[in-house]
DNA sequence: CTGAAAGCGCTTACAG
DNA sequence: CTGAAAGCGCTTACAG
């Protein structure tokens, strides 16, 4: 059994509550029995209990993190910034992921309300506005990446996937193949706003077998490939959901022989280490992942400490020219 | 505020004694107002708190999951099988990363301990059999991959670090390198060990300036292969510390114009997802992911359950040839 | 089958 | 500056 305040303070001959105070530097307290109470309950290997102090306190100092996906670096990149701010402001995390199913993330929120986090940061949410209707559970919640949530930050997925294409058109391409996500998400539906309304504003016809559906991972970018292999006009150009789908379509082709960027150029979204790495390396829209972290973790602290209103915040993208990507051949 | 037991008591005219019982499926209850009760707190959402529970019955149902590296999809990966392990036997898990920093390894730790969880796993650990020292703490700990702590299932590195060198010496290979981790732990000296092992069996001298340091990560892959061309003479072959690494040094390799595995033969250590997708596929030993997750969580449930003993547990890796390996030139 | 009471390990007004 | 007491939200022997 862990030791308890009570062991401490009999050793001590003092009481519990002078132990408490010592401990949590109670401004209250001789220097001297301070002192000689740390040290003691240091060298009895004391460690306080949590629970007990957040039931008695009315508060806790850990914060929830929900992720769509431990397997796609981008979301295990946002933890980075995400840890920064939080133990900054002596917050711990406790993540999970949540697989992309619905069912889990809902269950997971279950999980996180049990334990009466401080607040909750949710990442690639498949609930989405959803949680506006948990508003009766009394635990702030922010979203990123899905910007239709009033407390959320977002890249802007809409001016991303514009980028994208009118780097692509601007190469001379026309015959331009889009792999999604596979799920009818915002964040997938602005990407495909912004693929569609480039092509039109440069009269380009758009046509339905160019959109395939992928799955978020490299599986699903390689299964998008051979169905765009197998259409009769094959597309010169491919934008793809996220850098993973851009992995498994660019590994696709090359093993159908079809050489990137010269046969083919791949455009992904996200900017994950592997996109400098993979070979050749990945042009893609370089979401601001460390800042979207941050924001989020401030947003939130300042839920968790005054309930005050916060908008939704929109950050921007970038585009990254690498070597998937080259002039139209004709 | 969040409902307590109380609030649906006194709702449901009974006492918080009645509630607790119902909610909790107490065999002295009628089934009536078991009912009653149940629909009504749901209704209240009416949610019990953890911390409340934990602190009165003197456990935890969560598993605290501390992994070396997030970036690194190995460590991912091991958290599929300890997840679907722990929700089978309804634990939930409280994940965190201490990114190869000892420092925050112990840290970690503490907070574990704080949070009073029911036990702890650690995957790449920096610690060791430094857990040992703890054992005053009354917290059991699992390790994966330390296999000289009591309480651990590894994958055997030497014999996987075995194989890839009787594979690369098989197809004719002489000058091999061998890109480290860059830190002296077991799991790194005994990929050495084997490295040497091998080496020393087929009278091939060892040459010290073909060892290399990396970091685990891709970063240290690339920073390798430069120490690497710059030898007098290069090495036809490099085996790697793990998948990660071996994706920074192909991709340095193929910058400097050195095709693999024309010029140069590359071998990993984990076979990860990447490591079918990337271009060329890598050639590595896979080692036994969910097997190890599995097993391990399988352990620390024994140890939560009974206190009973257990050994260290050593998996079998396996050699999977793909197409970064070719037989040597000359 | 149900309720009143004690207690888990803490913190914090309230006295002194 | 220190201690005794109450209480956070639950569970669970102990009575009835």
């Amino acid at each position: 059994m862990p030791i308890t305040i009570k062991d401490v303070a009999k050793k001590a001959n003092v009481s519990p509550s002078t132990v408490s105070r010592a401990l949590n530097d109670h401004p209250r307290i001789s220097t001297e029995t301070k002192k000689q109470v740390q040290e003691l309950a240091k060298s009895m290997g004391y460690v306080p209990s949590q629970a007990a102090r957040n039931l008695v306190t009315q508060r806790s100092a850990t914060i929830g993190v929900a992720v769509a996906d431990y397997l796609d670096p981008f979301y295990v990149s946002l933890l980075a910034s995400i840890e920064d701010v939080a133990l900054a402001n002596n917050y711990d995390l406790f993540v999970s992921s949540f697989y992309r199913d619905r069912r889990r993330e809902e269950k997971l929120f279950d999980s996180f309300y049990e334990k009466r986090l401080a607040g909750i940061i949710v990442a690639g949410s498949l609930i989405d506005e959803g949680y506006l209707s948990q508003e009766n559970r009394s635990v702030p919640v922010v979203l990123i990446n899905c910007f239709s949530y009033p407390f959320s930050v977002s890249a802007d997925k809409l001016a991303g996937a514009k980028m994208a294409m009118e780097y692509l058109v601007g190469l001379g391409h026309h015959r331009i193949a889009y792999v999604s996500q596979g799920k009818p998400l915002n964040t997938e539906l602005l990407r495909l706003q912004g693929y569609r309304s480039v092509l039109r504003k440069h009269d380009i016809p758009i046509d339905d077998s160019l959109i395939v559906p992928g799955d978020g991972g490299v599986i699903g970018g390689i299964k998008a490939v051979s169905r765009l292999l197998d259409l009769p006009e094959k597309p010169s150009a491919i934008f793809c959901f996220n850098d993973m789908t851009a992995i498994g379509v660019m590994n696709a082709l090359q093993k159908r022989g079809c050489q990137v960027p010269r046969d083919c150029s791949v455009v992904g979204f996200d900017d994950l280490e592997i996109a400098t790495y993979y070979h050749p390396s990945l042009t893609t829209i370089r979401q601001p992942i460390y800042r979207l972290g941050y924001r989020a973790t401030e947003m939130l602290l300042d839920l968790i400490r005054s309930d005050g209103e916060v908008g939704s915040e929109i950050l921007e993208p970038e585009l990254i020219v690498r070597d998937s990507t080259a002039r139209a051949q004709d």
